[in-house]
DNA sequence: AAGCTTGTTCGATATTTCTCGAACTAATAG
DNA sequence: CTATTAGTTCGAGAAATATCGAACAAGCTT
């Protein structure tokens, strides 16, 4: 089903990373996934709808920031953390920091 | 004329800062700024118009990233790094290298 | 004063983004 | 097989953003 494409690291680009990150929900949801590691997409929304939450998934999958691993009904995020390292040296750090 | 209004350090917000450095004219006057320190308006258009130079301008001060004198005819500006740096640390520098 | 320069403000249009319900897909549970 | 669950996709409406010409303000120059 789902043509969840996630960018290779190479291809990150920092616009898109910081426009991912500028949004209050998304930032909410890497906050999150940065305290507590993995977590399904259902443990992340606020109460939001799921379509909402959806799309902000899209969006920062988009970016890189965060890999979905859709192999079963529920769904896996992690941060890609190791890849933003290698692109942004710092960046994840200080956005989580602020 | 110019209402110019700066916000002060402690209002600085992430989310808004991370909104004004993710769209491609206006971090290339940040690395401008960054590089060659103040410049005026002028100097940083890259043959776009005034307005639309304005414009973004007129984010990047609302964020707090960039401080404008407008004392005279032109204006200088000037990337506020050191309060960039006080509110979230490496951030500015982490963008820049990237 | 008349004109030029620098930059802001306004208004209009085009594009993007956010939000959310509804329909859909796929896997699992009963 | 039917129902439920998790999440995506579609479509629509609302809000924010980007772009730019035109009008404006203020200082400098002659």
């Amino acid at each position: 089903m789902s043509r969840i494409t996630h960018p290779p690291r190479d291809a990150l680009e920092l616009t898109r990373v910081l426009h991912a990150l500028s949004d209050p929900v998304r930032l909410e949801v890497v906050r999150s996934l940065a305290e507590n590691g993995e977590q399904t997409c259902a443990a992340l929304d606020g109460d939001r709808p799921k379509s909402t939450m959806s799309h902000h998934f899209k969006v920062l999958r988009a970016a890189g920031i965060v890999e979905t691993r859709g192999e079963r009904t529920s769904h896996l995020n992690r941060l890609r953390a190791e890849d933003l390292e290698a692109r942004f040296p710092g960046l994840l750090q200080a956005v989580l920091n602020g």
